[in-house]
DNA sequence: CTGTGTGCAAAGGGTTTGCAAGTAC
DNA sequence: GTACTTGCAAACCCTTTGCACACAG
């Protein structure tokens, strides 16, 4: 188990050390996004700064992207193995407004958008709120 | 002039205050939005949590509207006239690069966006990044 | 030895609140 | 007088950096 993960930070050039391995592990077992402040009251032992740029690391080498679903704190959520370089937050990030949490849905792709004349796209960021179906029912 | 923004104010029950009308008029002079420091630098003799609450009521009675631009600095633009009771931000925003302003598209509607079955949405947010029409020149 | 990773502490940057004085009705 | 605004100050929250120690190659 511990051996897949390493070989995942290896394949994207990072270094495997324990406290990688611990953050790693614990975003693979997370179906929504983390704030940083989450991350460090769930991995006991651990400073916010380690976590802050392992995380930071981690976003450098394309292994997690953020995302910034309004609530003023940036979540992090691992990047699907499709995302290649560009991976610009290409799918739809849903937040639900009562279990507040922060999902990714890759299958859903982002409509086509007509900007003006003159202007150029870069990145889109979109961020549905709402229920999940979780909390829905 | 200030007779008009006076009227605007009343009309969505806010009592015109000289505070009120100085942060209005600014705002209806801006093209883009503007975060609250900016406002702060902006509007000299005023204080940061004066101009804060003075939003915060604008926001409440359906004056302005926020943007998370993901700058991680809550900006704030006037609503349209159409705006009405739900302006969830039901247009795009676009943020530039390069000269950092974020300016409302009202012309450009948030295309459908299809959820898996349970979800309920309730708000959209979208910004698009990139360069803008002046800076791309 | 040398470079990288970690932990503690503290600085930064922005938002938000408490409280007392001021203003309008 | 009563209710609402304003200004100053400070608390807050999260992010980010400095610095010294630990560790691996």
């Amino acid at each position: 188990m511990i051996k897949g993960l390493e070989k995942r930070l290896l394949a994207k050039g990072i270094k495997p050390t324990a406290m990688r391995l611990i953050v790693l592990e614990f975003l693979s077992g997370q179906r929504s996004a983390i704030s940083l402040t989450e991350l460090e009251a769930r991995l006991d032992h651990s400073d916010r700064a380690t976590i802050f740029r392992t995380l930071k690391t981690f976003e450098e080498k394309g292994m997690i992207h953020p995302i910034d679903d309004g609530t003023g704190k940036t979540k992090y959520a691992l990047c699907q193995d499709e995302c290649g370089d560009n991976h610009h937050d290409l799918h739809i990030h849903f937040y639900c407004n009562h279990c507040e949490e922060t999902t990714c849905h890759p299958g859903i792709a982002i409509p086509e958008i007509h900007l003006p004349e003159g202007y150029v796209m870069q990145e889109v960021n979109l961020v549905v709120k709402g229920t999940c179906v979780k909390c829905a029912a």
